[in-house]
This record gives structure tokens, sequence and C-alpha cells, in this order.
DNA sequence: CTGTTAGCGCCTTCAT
DNA sequence: ATGAAGGCGCTAACAG
């Protein structure tokens, strides 16, 4: 059985095959007779597009690219499940690869997606190398990174300040009296950086700032790595009395080691968490967290692709800032524990 | 700048297109020396072979479809890091869309990404519609149904029996001397219901099935609903001594309100999760789970396309049982604690 | 609003 | 082992 092409609807109906093709594309463009007759052409035949010959011819395909440092992080999951819902139903469609956390991975994915036109690309973070950049700004194409905030976008930026939102999240376990704060970090990638630098310049503002706080691991996250850091950090600050993680995970673990270590939370250590996946809210005591939105950033960065794609111009700003939201719950709650929920 | 095509490449290493194309996909084909002068010529260009042009001419593309139910549950974020694991550095690349547990968008989203030709399919489940079935069975390319067992391929299926995997574990749960053990299910999904089959029919067998102690919901699982669900069980079936979860984030829930409720695990309630995700085995105290090799079934999955892509017959079974592995932790014992670790 | 012409870059088939 | 011819299905650019 051979294909149903263009040109057979164009018999089906009476016209030539590129006016089906613009019935199909423009329907404005074509008489509203002719465009009912297309259509029920293209139902009779069963007629589908042939997206190579579509991206041959035009030079521009329906996919959009997203690039991802990972899968498993609950994080880009939330991302993508933004993004793929925002696409679907529209004539586009996703190509994903995860990067693995490598720029240089990342360099080499870059021009595979690139060479398939894409209609837009989605990149996670802002600090691609030159490199990679320069491909993305040649890319003729919508270019959206997300994950953070910068100044220097190469299209378009959408996230939130991993900066911002340690600071938010670390003054407020210092004004619930917590002096002795350390900073755990798994895997310590760019964002993570920035929330280092955040939880640092806030600690040192009050003279509270300490080498010996920071405990920090190339690996990546999880409940166990959360256990075991805790232990590090009791080692190297038996005096430390609360901290700040970069990423639920690792809250978790550390909540369950305080359990196993009879160290009571709040009272004899403060937790807070990162991205508020949902584990943290329902922990013994609820675990405060840095609240990120990351299905909206998915969202908001496809529904840019498609818009510019429509033919709309690029907004003013070219970094959208969709903020963070700490979620005080109880593992920070020392002060005013009426006072708040 | 113009594009670099195959014929620039020719004219640069002194042969026609089609030798350069030949060069490129079957290297043995061409003599040797030319190959060294055509991949020189490539390198000095910069030339990157157009894959919609490919596409177009050979009615195949490089691009493998992959259909997960959702891309928040970590079972199926596993699943694609390990195909994408395998895909990588192949030429092939791979497109993801996700179905959210409906068989008619899934039946939606197989024609659209037929038209694309793709190198071949993974599709989650072996519980398509027919109509999917049909499409999937003419696709002309590899297809996999992955994460469980059926004797009724559409052409390869790589998983593990859920049916099985919930006879082990509820088994193991009577033999610990549990007579009360609830089935709770979220989403129930054709995977959790076979799951509930293994469990009922184990339960039936020694006598202890009851209705009462099934409960379901079809919201998505989380540590919330767990906890929910624990409340909603002990209203039920107040003497109930344990539960098989489809599922851990539902266990930890429940191990969660179980602690809040000061009802001791496993002394006063038997736990056991589906997965083994990483989380159960860190608990207080540690979850039994059903460990799943998702990560090696998404990778077996892509592996075959792979191997029939490049001409590789496939296998006489075409129901590849990956098992599934039964984690026993604290949680569930109560007999020989000595004995097992 | 609709049609004609001429490719897009590559691969299949058939020669040599 | 290499090449020539032709076409994959669609669409840009230009008519009319």
């Amino acid at each position: 059985m051979k294909r149903v092409t263009l040109i057979d609807v164009g018999k089906e109906s009476g016209v030539s095959a590129i006016t089906v093709s613009r019935a199909l594309r423009n329907p404005e463009r074509v008489s509203p007779e002719l465009r009912e007759r297309v259509y029920a052409a293209v139902k009779k035949l069963g007629y589908v597009p042939d997206s190579a010959a579509s991206t041959l011819a035009s030079r521009r395909s329906t996919v959009i690219g997203i690039l991802v440092p990972s899968f498993s992080n609950h994080v880009f999951s939330d991302v993508l499940a933004g993004a793929s819902d925002t696409i679907e139903g529209s004539k586009y469609s996703v190509q994903i690869a995860n990067t693995g956390y490598s720029a240089l991975k990342e360099e080499a994915l870059v021009p595979r997606f690139l060479t398939m036109k894409p209609a837009g690309m989605i990149i996670t973070g802002v600090d691609q190398t030159q490199a990679t950049r320069d491909m993305l700004a040649g890319a003729d194409c919508p270019v959206v990174q997300i994950m953070d905030v910068s100044d220097d976008p190469i299209d378009l930026i959408v996230g939130f300040s991993n900066f911002q939102a340690a600071v938010e999240a670390v003054e407020h376990m210092v004004e619930q009296g917590f002096r002795r704060i350390a900073f755990v970090g798994t895997r310590m990638d760019p964002r993570t950086q920035q929330r280092l630098r955040g939880y640092r310049q806030t600690l040192e503002k009050y003279g509270l700032f300490d080498e010996r706080l920071l405990i920090t691991t190339p690996k990546k996250s999880s409940v166990e790595i959360g256990r075991h850091l805790l232990g590090e950090l009791l080692e190297t600050a038996p005096d430390c009395d609360g901290a700040f993680c970069n990423n639920d995970d690792v809250a978790v673990g550390i909540a369950l080691e305080c359990q196993n270590r009879n160290m009571r939370c709040p009272d004899d250590f403060g937790l807070c968490g990162f991205n508020d996946l949902g584990t943290t809210s329902q922990m013994n005591p609820p675990i405060t967290s840095v609240f990120t939105p990351r299905a909206d950033i998915g969202a908001a960065a496809a529904r840019y692709i498609l818009d510019r794609n429509a033919g709309q111009q690029p907004p003013e700003n070219r970094c959208v800032d969709l903020g963070s939201t700490l979620k005080v719950r109880a593992s920070t709650l020392r002060n005013d524990r009426k006072e708040r929920q």
C-alpha cells in the first residue's frame, strides 16, 4: 500500500498539491469551501504529512530539542512534564537528551540537535561553554536557557535566582536562631554553586560563616548520601546546629539520620531542603524547603518557542524570573512556632 | 554560509556524492585509502549529514521513539536513562512522549511517531488497544514493549512479571506471620492490576483474602497519599497488620504515618514497597521492597533496536523476563530477624 | 486565491 | 569499487 501524498489529496479534492499544503498549514489563505473539501479528502484518504519531506523543503523541523542534565532528578522530570504538556496538541514534538551534567557532552549534543533544524531549543543552565553559546546563538531558532537567571541570555532565560533562593532560606534560619548552619551540597553543578554563594554571603553578613560548615560531594544527591553527609558533618563540626541542603533528598536523608541519632529537629538541628519535591512536607517533623516552579519553567520555555514560531515578538526583558518560595515548616521553626503554621 | 553537502565532500575528495555516502554508511564497501580521504574531507569541511534528507530518501529515520506513561515517576526516568545511555554514541537519537497513562492518548501518539519512520519504538506495557497494536505490528521497525511480560508480544517484550513479583512479596509477608495484609494501590494502571492479581491469588491460597483489605485510588502515588491511605485503611480494617504497596512512595508515606500514630513497624504493622527506588532502604526501619530492573529494561530494549537495525536476527524467545528481586528489610521481618540481614 | 517550476540533500537502483 | 540517473514528499518563490 503506497503512501498517500499531497498529490493524492490534491487529485481527490481537485486542486494542486501546493494548494493542499497551504490549506493545511495556512487555512486562512484558502477559500473556506476549498478548505472543507481538502479536509474531507485528507480524512478520506488517511493522509498524514511526511515530516522529513517537510523539513527538507522548508529547512525547519517541528522538533523542539530539550537538554537536561539528568533524567533521574525529579526536578527535570517536572520540567519535561511542563514542557511536554504545553507542546502536546501542537504540531511540535519533543526530542530530549541528557548531558549527564557535563558541559562537554552538552557541547557535543548541541550540534546534533541543530542539524535537525529544530523549531526551538531548551537548555538547562546559563553556564554553557563559549562554543555551545556560539552555536546556539547562530541557530536561527528560539533558544531558552532554564533553571537560573543571568544578565547575559543567549536568547531567553526562564528560571529563578538560585542565589536569591539560598539567601532567603539562610536568612530565615538565622532569624530563627540558628548560628552554626552548614551547607550540604551534592553534585555541585553551577546552580548548586549559586546556592552556595547565597548561603555564604548571608552567613558572612552576620559573621557566621565558617569553612568547616561546608560539606560537599561531587556524587549525585540521594537520601542515602544525605544520611552519610550528616555523619561527616558532625565529625567536622560537632557544634553545627542546622543545615541548608542543596536538595530535598539530602535533607530527607539528614532528617532520617537525625532520628537515628536521637537528634531532635528543630531543637537540636534545623533543616532546610531545596526544590520542595513533596516528601519533605510529609516528614516528621515537616521539613522546610525552597519550592521551585519547575513545571512552570518548562511550560513557559515551551510557550515562548511556540509563540515565536507563530510569529510573535520576543519580550523586552529577556530574563524571566519565575521566583522561588520558601516553604517554612517545623524543621526550622524555633522562635515563633505559634505565629507560623 | 551555505550548508556543506555530500557533493562538496565529494569534490574535496575527488569522488562523487554517492561514494561519499557509502564511505560514511558502509565504510567496508569502499577502498581503505578512499575512506581516509573522505574522512579527512568531512572533517575539513565540517560536514554534518542532513537527517531529513536521509530520512526522506531512505524512508527510515534514526529516531527511536519511546512512549512512557509519565515523566515524574522515577521508574520511567530510570528506563529513559537506561535507554538513553545505550543509544548515546550511536547514530540514533531518542524522541520521547508521555501518554499520561491513557491508552487513547497512546493510540493518538503512535501514528505521530510512525510517520517519522522511526528506527524503533519502545512502548510501556503490554495492554495497548487493538488499534495501537495493529499500527505497531505494521510499523516495519523493531517494537519493544516493556515493564511487564506477556505471551503475546507485538515484536519483543522486555520486562518482569508484576504478577510474580507480587506473589513473592506477599508469600514472604505471610511467611513472616502477617495475616491481615492490605493491598494499597494507586493509579491502578495495568501493571498495578497485575500486582493486585498476584496479591489476591496468594492470599486466597492461604484463605487470607478479604475485600476490606483492598485500598485503591486512581490518584497518582505520592508520600502524601500514602499517609492518607493508611488512615483510610485503618478505618475500613482496623485489624490490618501490614500492607503490600504498589509503589515505594506510598510505602514511605505509610511508614511516616505509622511513626505518627505510634504504630511500630514491623511489630504492629508490616510494610512492603515496590520498585525499590532508594528511599525505602534508608527509612527507620528500612522498608522491604521489590527491586525492579528499570534501567536494564530500558537498556535491553534499546540494545535490541540497535541490533536489529544492524541486521541481527531477533531471539527465539520474544519475551525477555529480567525478573525482580525482593529486598527483604526490617519492615517485614518478624520471625527470623537474626537469620536475615 | 491558486498554480508552476524547481529544488531541499540524500539514497535506491541499475550500470560500469 | 564507483558512478549516473532519478525520485523521496514537500514547499519557496514566483507567477497569474
